[in-house]
DNA sequence: CGAAAATTTGACGACTCTCAAGTCGAGTGG
DNA sequence: CCACTCGACTTGAGAGTCGTCAAATTTTCG
């Protein structure tokens, strides 16, 4: 156990609310110090029930919400349905957006219960104005977030509803795995067909028929929530699936930006 | 011209290259010296050819650009096929993410000529070090973007193809008004049917049916890039296009940040 | 003028939506 | 334990949207 402090388990130990966060991903370019002071952030933790509204769409809040467990939804409302644009794992800090744009252009949406840690924009303005490189890891992760969207635009364009659902199953077993969450033979949620039917733009009925096309070509079957993954390589490819714009370890690093001539 | 400051004219005046940064949005909460500050930090300006490949994606830079003149396109490869996810305007610090991000995951393409002010990393770097309030702004830039994109992602889950495009003369008329080169009747450009197909997720040629749609419903005409708006409260109305989450000027404040009681 | 690029049109098949109806599964009350 | 109920899921049919292939027309530019 001499490498605990790498593992997200060890984290969590230590980091119970703040743990997965950036796990799989820079967290490692965070000092001991740093995580403490990110995990000091934290004021107050709740547990919120399934399908509640979590954050509403141009309210300003005075706080930011950490996602410690569960799934949550970003959504836009449309005409007379909601739409989901992102889909939040444990460690996402999920409005962080919410600082620096005060008021939200975006709900937040529980799927089941959750639990989440309240962080005070006072002490992000704090963070800021003390603590350049735990701002910039911050900053880095509200980029993340911009990066899965236009990945999830592009697969919206180049992608038929089959295809869009893989992508997505493949995208969360990846971000499980990074946040120690993951089996390699698929996930359990709250999800349903109506909710699969929001995040990819069709509607559940076709949702349905998709999987019916994702579970006879024997790729992976979802039932109530349950995804099973039979052939993860060819999820990955049916879905066109890469990974990088996930910017996991190893694919990127700090390190030469202190290097930097100017 | 008391208010020379105030107008976007005034403001290029005296900075040239970072002039329309955040113009019409956050501009105002910028002070006397951080505008200075912000100008300096552009180390080179560049004339980029029409239709050229700005940065590639996979790449990492030392540098971030802002655009001066002209338009980019944000795109990201698919298999045979190139995908914009977003489209940049004069004013739009267009890859401050590879700040953060370091390694690309998208490319920036031009549309037209563009001209673009380069910034060091290593000015960026000293930035977040030493100017709290400035950095902040830079952030809130980015997540201007991501917002944007949040947006475009509910407009291809909930749009068929006409609307999608008459959703983008919308944003871009509008968002030109923001940087002082926006009119009424519409606005000029280099983009071409198939550019508009790689933004709207179709095909070259449905684009051109969708196109006649809205010419013969007299809501909107495209030829070769000059945009026609013959009645911009329809155009506004069919794409459902609602500014909101463009962040302009009026709709969100800084202020109460410093109130925040924690 | 001639070549290249951009635009336009038609036909047909594939993908997706809507309306309608029927099935399955978990939890409730008897 | 069973009947009931409600939500989730599943299926079919017809119409609208969109992609593909093919070809013609228009515009730009040397």
């Amino acid at each position: 156990m001499s490498d605990e402090r790498k593992t997200v388990a060890g984290e969590l130990g230590r980091y119970p609310t703040t743990g997965r966060f950036l796990a799989g991903r820079l967290r490692y370019e965070m000092s001991g110090p740093e995580k403490a002071k990110l995990e000091g952030l934290v004021e107050r933790v709740d547990w919120i029930e399934a399908n509640t509204r979590l954050l509403q769409s141009g309210n300003v809040y005075h706080y930011s919400t950490i996602l410690i467990e569960g799934f949550v939804l970003r959504t836009l409302d449309g005409e007379n349905q909601r739409h989901a644009v992102s889909f939040h794992v444990p460690g996402d800090f999920v409005d962080l957006h919410c600082f620096a744009l005060k008021r939200l252009d975006h709900n937040i949406d529980t799927v089941g219960k959750a639990k989440v840690g309240l962080v005070p924009h006072s002490a992000l303005n704090k963070v800021m104005e003390t603590d350049p490189h735990l701002a910039r890891i911050l900053w880095f992760s509200t980029l993340l977030d911009a990066a899965m969207h236009r990945e999830w635009i592009m697969k919206l364009e180049q992608l038929k509803a089959p295809r869009r659902i893989a992508h997505i199953f493949a995208e969360i077993n990846h971000r499980l795995e990074l946040i120690g969450l993951g089996a390699a033979d698929g996930f359990d949620s709250e999800l349903r067909q109506s909710e699969l039917a929001e995040m990819t733009g069709t509607t559940t009925i076709h949702v349905n028929r998709a999987l019916r096309e994702l579970r006879e070509s024997k790729i992976a079957t979802f039932e109530r929530g349950r995804v099973i993954i039979h052939d993860r390589t060819r999820l990955e490819e049916y879905g066109a699936f890469d990974p990088a714009y996930l910017y996991s370890d190893g694919l990127v690093s700090f390190q030469d930006k202190a290097a930097d001539g100017g």
